[in-house]
DNA sequence: TTGCTCCTCACGTCACGTGAGGTGGC
DNA sequence: TTGCTCCTCACGTCACGTGAGGTGGC
Protein backbone atom coordinates (compact mmCIF):
# COMPACT_ATOMS: atom_id res chain seq x y z
CA UNK A 1 0.00 0.00 0.00
CA UNK A 2 1.40 3.72 -1.05
CA UNK A 3 0.06 6.64 -0.91
CA UNK A 4 -0.02 9.16 -3.90
CA UNK A 5 2.62 10.92 -4.06
CA UNK A 6 4.83 7.87 -4.13
CA UNK A 7 2.87 6.27 -6.63
CA UNK A 8 3.27 9.73 -8.97
CA UNK A 9 6.92 9.04 -8.75
CA UNK A 10 7.27 5.66 -9.45
CA UNK A 11 5.24 6.16 -12.56
CA UNK A 12 6.75 9.26 -13.56
CA UNK A 13 3.01 11.43 -13.68
CA UNK A 14 2.29 14.19 -11.17
CA UNK A 15 0.37 14.16 -8.10
CA UNK A 16 -2.59 16.33 -9.29
CA UNK A 17 -2.46 14.46 -12.78
CA UNK A 18 -2.69 10.94 -10.33
CA UNK A 19 -5.63 13.27 -8.04
CA UNK A 20 -7.42 13.63 -11.78
CA UNK A 21 -7.88 10.66 -12.68
CA UNK A 22 -9.30 9.67 -9.13
CA UNK A 23 -12.03 12.35 -10.04
CA UNK A 24 -12.46 11.27 -13.45
CA UNK A 25 -13.15 7.43 -11.78
CA UNK A 26 -9.95 6.29 -14.15
CA UNK A 27 -7.73 5.11 -11.32
CA UNK A 28 -9.48 4.76 -8.02
CA UNK A 29 -7.16 4.07 -5.08
CA UNK A 30 -7.69 0.92 -3.89
CA UNK A 31 -8.99 2.51 -0.40
CA UNK A 32 -8.21 5.20 2.20
CA UNK A 33 -7.01 5.92 5.25
CA UNK A 34 -8.74 6.93 8.48
CA UNK A 35 -7.42 10.48 7.83
CA UNK A 36 -8.62 10.14 4.06
CA UNK A 37 -5.64 9.83 2.45
CA UNK A 38 -5.35 7.76 -0.82
CA UNK A 39 -3.78 3.87 -0.42
CA UNK A 40 -2.58 2.35 -3.71
CA UNK A 41 -1.99 -1.44 -4.42
CA UNK A 42 0.14 -3.03 -6.56
CA UNK A 43 -3.06 -3.86 -8.45
CA UNK A 44 -3.82 0.10 -8.95
CA UNK A 45 -0.25 0.44 -9.80
CA UNK A 46 -0.55 -1.90 -12.94
CA UNK A 47 -3.44 -0.27 -13.97
CA UNK A 48 -1.61 2.74 -13.85
CA UNK A 49 0.93 0.96 -15.95
CA UNK A 50 -1.43 0.65 -19.34
CA UNK A 51 -2.59 4.33 -18.54
CA UNK A 52 1.39 5.44 -19.58
CA UNK A 53 1.35 2.68 -22.19
CA UNK A 54 -1.86 4.39 -23.61
CA UNK A 55 -1.04 8.20 -22.31
CA UNK A 56 2.11 7.70 -24.76
CA UNK A 57 -0.08 6.87 -27.43
CA UNK A 58 -2.10 9.87 -26.98
CA UNK A 59 -5.39 8.24 -26.54
CA UNK A 60 -7.69 10.23 -24.34
CA UNK A 61 -8.49 8.99 -20.87
CA UNK A 62 -12.35 9.00 -21.34
CA UNK A 63 -11.23 6.26 -24.33
CA UNK A 64 -8.76 5.02 -21.39
CA UNK A 65 -11.25 4.31 -19.26
CA UNK A 66 -13.18 1.94 -21.94
CA UNK A 67 -10.40 0.25 -22.82
CA UNK A 68 -9.61 -0.44 -19.48
CA UNK A 69 -12.75 -1.76 -18.36
CA UNK A 70 -14.14 -3.83 -21.18
CA UNK A 71 -10.72 -5.38 -22.23
CA UNK A 72 -12.31 -6.15 -25.79
CA UNK A 73 -9.45 -6.50 -28.42
CA UNK A 74 -11.67 -5.08 -31.07
CA UNK A 75 -12.20 -1.90 -29.77
CA UNK A 76 -8.43 -1.01 -28.87
CA UNK A 77 -7.59 -2.30 -32.50
CA UNK A 78 -9.86 0.13 -33.77
CA UNK A 79 -9.31 2.96 -31.12
CA UNK A 80 -5.54 2.78 -31.72
CA UNK A 81 -6.19 3.04 -35.66
CA UNK A 82 -8.54 6.05 -35.59
CA UNK A 83 -5.81 7.83 -33.45
CA UNK A 84 -3.42 6.48 -36.03
CA UNK A 85 -5.31 8.49 -38.61
CA UNK A 86 -5.85 11.52 -36.63
CA UNK A 87 -1.93 11.37 -35.78
CA UNK A 88 -1.44 11.69 -39.81
CA UNK A 89 -3.65 14.69 -39.76
CA UNK A 90 -1.89 16.68 -37.01
CA UNK A 91 1.57 15.89 -37.99
CA UNK A 92 1.08 17.36 -41.60
CA UNK A 93 -0.81 20.05 -40.21
CA UNK A 94 2.38 20.93 -38.05
CA UNK A 95 4.06 20.42 -41.54
CA UNK A 96 2.18 22.57 -42.66
CA UNK A 97 3.01 25.41 -40.50
CA UNK A 98 6.67 24.81 -40.65
CA UNK A 99 6.26 25.24 -44.43
CA UNK A 100 4.35 28.22 -43.87
CA UNK A 101 7.39 29.44 -41.50
CA UNK A 102 10.17 28.43 -44.42
CA UNK A 103 8.39 30.43 -46.94
CA UNK A 104 8.40 33.65 -44.60
CA UNK A 105 11.99 33.45 -43.60
CA UNK A 106 13.21 32.66 -46.71
CA UNK A 107 12.27 36.45 -47.63
CA UNK A 108 14.02 37.68 -44.67
CA UNK A 109 17.33 37.53 -44.16
CA UNK A 110 19.09 34.07 -44.49
CA UNK A 111 18.44 31.97 -41.23
CA UNK A 112 21.74 30.43 -40.08
CA UNK A 113 20.90 28.13 -37.23
CA UNK A 114 18.26 26.48 -39.01
CA UNK A 115 18.72 23.70 -40.80
CA UNK A 116 16.52 21.69 -42.54
CA UNK A 117 16.26 19.39 -45.36
CA UNK A 118 14.85 20.56 -49.17
CA UNK A 119 14.77 19.69 -52.35
CA UNK A 120 17.89 20.74 -53.74
CA UNK A 121 19.61 19.28 -50.25
CA UNK A 122 18.27 16.20 -51.32
CA UNK A 123 19.24 16.00 -54.70
CA UNK A 124 22.55 16.87 -53.54
CA UNK A 125 23.13 13.74 -51.63
CA UNK A 126 21.88 11.65 -53.86
CA UNK A 127 24.26 12.70 -56.31
CA UNK A 128 26.92 12.39 -53.86
CA UNK A 129 26.23 8.93 -53.30
CA UNK A 130 26.60 8.13 -56.91
CA UNK A 131 23.14 8.44 -58.39
CA UNK A 132 22.24 9.13 -61.56
CA UNK A 133 19.05 11.20 -62.64
CA UNK A 134 17.88 8.22 -64.64
CA UNK A 135 18.17 6.61 -60.99
CA UNK A 136 16.05 8.84 -59.06
CA UNK A 137 14.06 8.77 -62.09
CA UNK A 138 13.05 5.46 -61.57
CA UNK A 139 12.86 5.32 -58.28
CA UNK A 140 9.97 7.80 -58.51
CA UNK A 141 8.21 5.73 -60.86
CA UNK A 142 9.09 2.59 -58.34
CA UNK A 143 7.55 4.63 -55.24
CA UNK A 144 4.53 6.19 -56.43
CA UNK A 145 3.73 2.33 -58.47
CA UNK A 146 4.30 0.74 -54.56
CA UNK A 147 3.25 3.64 -52.15
CA UNK A 148 2.08 6.51 -53.96
CA UNK A 149 0.73 7.74 -50.76
CA UNK A 150 3.85 7.62 -48.83
CA UNK A 151 5.38 9.33 -52.16
CA UNK A 152 3.31 12.13 -51.62
CA UNK A 153 4.07 12.15 -47.93
CA UNK A 154 7.66 12.11 -48.64
CA UNK A 155 7.67 14.90 -51.64
CA UNK A 156 5.95 17.13 -49.03
CA UNK A 157 8.44 16.40 -46.33
CA UNK A 158 11.43 18.38 -48.83
CA UNK A 159 9.10 21.43 -48.52
CA UNK A 160 8.17 21.17 -52.30
CA UNK A 161 5.43 22.78 -53.06
CA UNK A 162 2.11 21.33 -54.02
CA UNK A 163 1.89 21.93 -57.60
CA UNK A 164 5.11 20.75 -57.96
CA UNK A 165 4.33 17.34 -56.06
CA UNK A 166 1.24 16.42 -58.38
CA UNK A 167 3.40 17.16 -61.39
CA UNK A 168 5.98 14.90 -60.21
CA UNK A 169 3.36 12.39 -59.19
CA UNK A 170 1.80 12.39 -62.49
CA UNK A 171 4.98 12.09 -64.29
CA UNK A 172 5.80 8.90 -62.00
CA UNK A 173 2.12 7.65 -63.02
CA UNK A 174 2.92 7.96 -67.02
CA UNK A 175 6.13 6.63 -66.99
CA UNK A 176 5.46 3.63 -64.65
CA UNK A 177 2.51 2.69 -66.53
CA UNK B 1 -17.63 49.27 -43.30
CA UNK B 2 -18.76 45.63 -43.05
CA UNK B 3 -20.74 43.69 -40.03
CA UNK B 4 -18.74 41.07 -37.90
CA UNK B 5 -20.29 37.78 -40.05
CA UNK B 6 -19.51 39.37 -43.31
CA UNK B 7 -15.82 39.66 -42.43
CA UNK B 8 -15.92 36.05 -40.43
CA UNK B 9 -16.68 34.94 -43.75
CA UNK B 10 -14.21 36.57 -45.69
CA UNK B 11 -11.75 35.59 -43.52
CA UNK B 12 -12.84 31.99 -43.36
CA UNK B 13 -12.52 32.70 -39.56
CA UNK B 14 -15.86 32.07 -37.25
CA UNK B 15 -18.15 34.75 -36.32
CA UNK B 16 -16.76 33.66 -32.40
CA UNK B 17 -13.38 33.81 -33.19
CA UNK B 18 -13.93 37.43 -34.30
CA UNK B 19 -15.82 38.03 -31.37
CA UNK B 20 -12.89 36.61 -28.85
CA UNK B 21 -10.02 38.62 -31.11
CA UNK B 22 -12.06 41.75 -29.96
CA UNK B 23 -12.06 40.78 -26.38
CA UNK B 24 -8.74 40.05 -26.56
CA UNK B 25 -8.06 43.54 -27.91
CA UNK B 26 -5.98 41.61 -30.72
CA UNK B 27 -8.57 43.13 -33.14
CA UNK B 28 -11.19 45.53 -32.69
CA UNK B 29 -14.06 46.91 -34.66
CA UNK B 30 -13.39 50.22 -36.43
CA UNK B 31 -16.62 51.55 -34.57
CA UNK B 32 -19.92 50.26 -33.24
CA UNK B 33 -23.51 51.22 -35.12
CA UNK B 34 -26.02 53.22 -33.19
CA UNK B 35 -27.00 49.67 -31.70
CA UNK B 36 -23.92 48.34 -30.81
CA UNK B 37 -23.55 45.99 -34.06
CA UNK B 38 -19.38 45.89 -34.57
CA UNK B 39 -18.18 47.66 -38.31
CA UNK B 40 -14.64 47.51 -39.46
CA UNK B 41 -12.97 48.97 -41.96
CA UNK B 42 -10.67 47.78 -44.81
CA UNK B 43 -7.95 48.50 -42.06
CA UNK B 44 -9.32 45.85 -40.05
CA UNK B 45 -9.81 43.45 -42.32
CA UNK B 46 -6.13 43.80 -43.05
CA UNK B 47 -4.66 43.17 -39.79
CA UNK B 48 -6.72 40.15 -40.06
CA UNK B 49 -5.22 38.92 -43.04
CA UNK B 50 -1.84 39.37 -41.29
CA UNK B 51 -3.46 37.28 -38.05
CA UNK B 52 -4.60 34.37 -40.53
CA UNK B 53 -1.39 34.02 -41.74
CA UNK B 54 0.65 33.97 -38.09
CA UNK B 55 -2.25 31.71 -37.30
CA UNK B 56 -0.98 29.37 -40.43
CA UNK B 57 2.10 29.45 -38.50
CA UNK B 58 0.88 28.25 -34.90
CA UNK B 59 1.39 31.93 -33.32
CA UNK B 60 -0.32 32.29 -30.23
CA UNK B 61 -2.63 35.03 -30.06
CA UNK B 62 -0.78 37.18 -27.49
CA UNK B 63 2.37 36.79 -29.50
CA UNK B 64 1.00 38.20 -31.97
CA UNK B 65 -0.62 41.17 -30.48
CA UNK B 66 3.14 42.44 -29.99
CA UNK B 67 4.17 41.32 -33.59
CA UNK B 68 1.06 43.72 -35.12
CA UNK B 69 1.62 46.57 -32.21
CA UNK B 70 5.64 46.33 -32.37
CA UNK B 71 6.65 45.88 -35.58
CA UNK B 72 10.16 45.05 -35.08
CA UNK B 73 11.66 42.94 -37.45
CA UNK B 74 14.16 41.29 -35.20
CA UNK B 75 11.05 40.05 -32.60
CA UNK B 76 8.99 38.59 -35.46
CA UNK B 77 12.15 36.36 -36.67
CA UNK B 78 13.03 35.66 -33.60
CA UNK B 79 9.41 34.29 -32.59
CA UNK B 80 9.07 32.89 -35.99
CA UNK B 81 12.61 30.51 -35.04
CA UNK B 82 11.20 29.76 -31.56
CA UNK B 83 8.02 28.54 -32.91
CA UNK B 84 10.56 26.14 -35.53
CA UNK B 85 11.70 24.65 -32.63
CA UNK B 86 8.79 23.79 -30.76
CA UNK B 87 6.98 21.90 -33.73
CA UNK B 88 10.14 20.37 -34.44
CA UNK B 89 9.48 18.60 -30.90
CA UNK B 90 5.55 18.24 -31.31
CA UNK B 91 6.37 16.71 -34.81
CA UNK B 92 8.79 13.93 -33.17
CA UNK B 93 6.53 13.63 -30.22
CA UNK B 94 4.11 12.76 -32.53
CA UNK B 95 6.30 10.34 -34.13
CA UNK B 96 6.94 8.65 -31.19
CA UNK B 97 3.18 8.20 -30.46
CA UNK B 98 2.64 6.60 -34.05
CA UNK B 99 5.50 4.13 -33.32
CA UNK B 100 4.27 3.60 -29.92
CA UNK B 101 0.94 2.22 -31.89
CA UNK B 102 2.72 0.62 -33.88
CA UNK B 103 4.70 -1.57 -31.54
CA UNK B 104 2.06 -2.41 -30.45
CA UNK B 105 -0.41 -3.49 -33.27
CA UNK B 106 2.36 -5.07 -34.61
CA UNK B 107 1.92 -7.64 -31.88
CA UNK B 108 -2.31 -7.92 -32.59
CA UNK B 109 -3.55 -9.34 -35.56
CA UNK B 110 -1.77 -8.01 -38.62
CA UNK B 111 -3.78 -4.83 -39.04
CA UNK B 112 -4.63 -4.68 -43.26
CA UNK B 113 -5.97 -0.79 -43.62
CA UNK B 114 -3.07 1.04 -41.92
CA UNK B 115 -0.31 1.39 -44.92
CA UNK B 116 2.99 2.60 -43.52
CA UNK B 117 6.52 2.34 -44.52
CA UNK B 118 9.08 0.67 -42.81
CA UNK B 119 12.65 -0.60 -43.65
CA UNK B 120 11.85 -3.67 -45.74
CA UNK B 121 9.03 -1.89 -47.68
CA UNK B 122 11.85 1.07 -48.56
CA UNK B 123 14.57 -1.18 -49.60
CA UNK B 124 12.10 -3.06 -51.66
CA UNK B 125 11.26 0.11 -53.17
CA UNK B 126 15.21 1.11 -53.43
CA UNK B 127 15.47 -2.34 -55.25
CA UNK B 128 12.89 -1.95 -57.48
CA UNK B 129 14.43 1.25 -58.30
CA UNK B 130 17.34 -0.60 -59.33
CA UNK B 131 19.47 -0.15 -56.67
CA UNK B 132 22.34 -2.28 -55.10
CA UNK B 133 22.95 -2.42 -51.70
CA UNK B 134 26.28 -1.00 -52.34
CA UNK B 135 24.06 2.23 -53.71
CA UNK B 136 22.14 2.53 -50.49
CA UNK B 137 25.61 2.01 -48.39
CA UNK B 138 26.93 5.17 -50.27
CA UNK B 139 23.95 6.82 -49.62
CA UNK B 140 23.88 6.45 -46.07
CA UNK B 141 27.56 7.24 -45.75
CA UNK B 142 26.77 10.62 -47.72
CA UNK B 143 24.14 11.08 -45.90
CA UNK B 144 25.50 11.04 -42.50
CA UNK B 145 28.31 13.06 -43.68
CA UNK B 146 26.21 16.14 -45.02
CA UNK B 147 23.45 15.64 -42.62
CA UNK B 148 23.61 13.93 -39.65
CA UNK B 149 20.34 15.07 -38.14
CA UNK B 150 18.37 14.72 -40.96
CA UNK B 151 20.00 11.41 -41.62
CA UNK B 152 18.75 10.35 -38.09
CA UNK B 153 15.44 11.39 -38.45
CA UNK B 154 14.41 9.55 -41.43
CA UNK B 155 16.02 6.55 -40.34
CA UNK B 156 13.33 7.07 -37.21
CA UNK B 157 10.44 7.51 -39.72
CA UNK B 158 10.93 4.33 -40.96
CA UNK B 159 10.41 2.87 -37.65
CA UNK B 160 13.55 1.29 -36.99
CA UNK B 161 14.35 0.84 -33.65
CA UNK B 162 17.07 3.69 -31.79
CA UNK B 163 19.65 1.16 -30.95
CA UNK B 164 19.81 -0.10 -34.90
CA UNK B 165 19.76 3.48 -35.96
CA UNK B 166 22.55 4.19 -34.09
CA UNK B 167 24.63 1.26 -35.43
CA UNK B 168 23.81 2.32 -38.52
CA UNK B 169 24.47 5.94 -38.44
CA UNK B 170 28.37 4.56 -36.64
CA UNK B 171 28.48 2.64 -39.59
CA UNK B 172 28.32 5.24 -41.49
CA UNK B 173 30.43 7.74 -40.27
CA UNK B 174 33.52 5.04 -39.79
CA UNK B 175 32.89 4.36 -43.94
CA UNK B 176 33.15 8.19 -44.40
CA UNK B 177 36.22 8.54 -42.40
C1' DT C 1 6.63 21.77 18.22
C1' DT C 2 8.55 21.43 13.44
C1' DG C 3 8.40 19.89 8.84
C1' DC C 4 6.43 16.88 5.80
C1' DT C 5 2.54 14.78 3.38
C1' DC C 6 -1.94 14.70 2.67
C1' DC C 7 -6.75 16.65 1.96
C1' DT C 8 -10.49 19.60 -0.61
C1' DC C 9 -12.17 23.42 -3.13
C1' DA C 10 -11.70 26.82 -6.74
C1' DC C 11 -9.70 29.11 -10.40
C1' DG C 12 -6.47 29.39 -14.61
C1' DT C 13 -4.85 27.61 -19.17
C1' DC C 14 -5.88 28.13 -24.93
C1' DA C 15 -8.87 29.27 -28.65
C1' DC C 16 -12.69 29.20 -29.30
C1' DG C 17 -18.04 26.60 -29.57
C1' DT C 18 -22.58 26.45 -27.79
C1' DG C 19 -26.62 27.69 -26.01
C1' DA C 20 -29.79 31.23 -23.44
C1' DG C 21 -32.21 35.29 -23.50
C1' DG C 22 -32.90 39.57 -25.61
C1' DT C 23 -32.88 43.50 -29.17
C1' DG C 24 -32.46 46.01 -33.80
C1' DG C 25 -33.05 46.10 -39.09
C1' DC C 26 -35.49 45.43 -43.49
C1' DT D 1 -45.26 40.61 -38.33
C1' DT D 2 -41.55 37.37 -39.88
C1' DG D 3 -36.90 36.05 -40.30
C1' DC D 4 -32.41 37.46 -40.11
C1' DT D 5 -28.37 39.41 -37.80
C1' DC D 6 -26.63 41.20 -34.03
C1' DC D 7 -25.72 41.70 -28.89
C1' DT D 8 -24.01 39.99 -24.03
C1' DC D 9 -23.32 36.75 -20.47
C1' DA D 10 -22.01 32.18 -18.90
C1' DC D 11 -20.51 27.69 -19.18
C1' DG D 12 -17.92 23.70 -21.57
C1' DT D 13 -13.63 21.73 -23.66
C1' DC D 14 -8.76 18.76 -22.18
C1' DA D 15 -5.42 17.42 -18.88
C1' DC D 16 -3.84 18.92 -15.68
C1' DG D 17 -1.03 23.18 -12.60
C1' DT D 18 -1.31 26.36 -8.94
C1' DG D 19 -2.37 28.39 -4.95
C1' DA D 20 -5.41 28.83 -0.53
C1' DG D 21 -6.67 27.11 3.72
C1' DG D 22 -6.70 23.31 6.70
C1' DT D 23 -5.51 18.66 8.96
C1' DG D 24 -2.88 14.28 10.19
C1' DG D 25 1.71 11.67 10.95
C1' DC D 26 6.38 10.96 12.84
Amino acid sequence: MITISTLAKRSGLSRTALLYYDRLGLLKPFRRNRSGYRLYSSSEANRLEQICLYRKMGIPLREMKKLLDVPGNNVLVEILQRRLHVLDHEISDLRKQQRSIWALLKQKPLQQGEQMIGKERWIEIMHAAGFKDQDMHNWHIQFERMEPEAHQEFLESLCIPKDEVTKIREWSRERGA
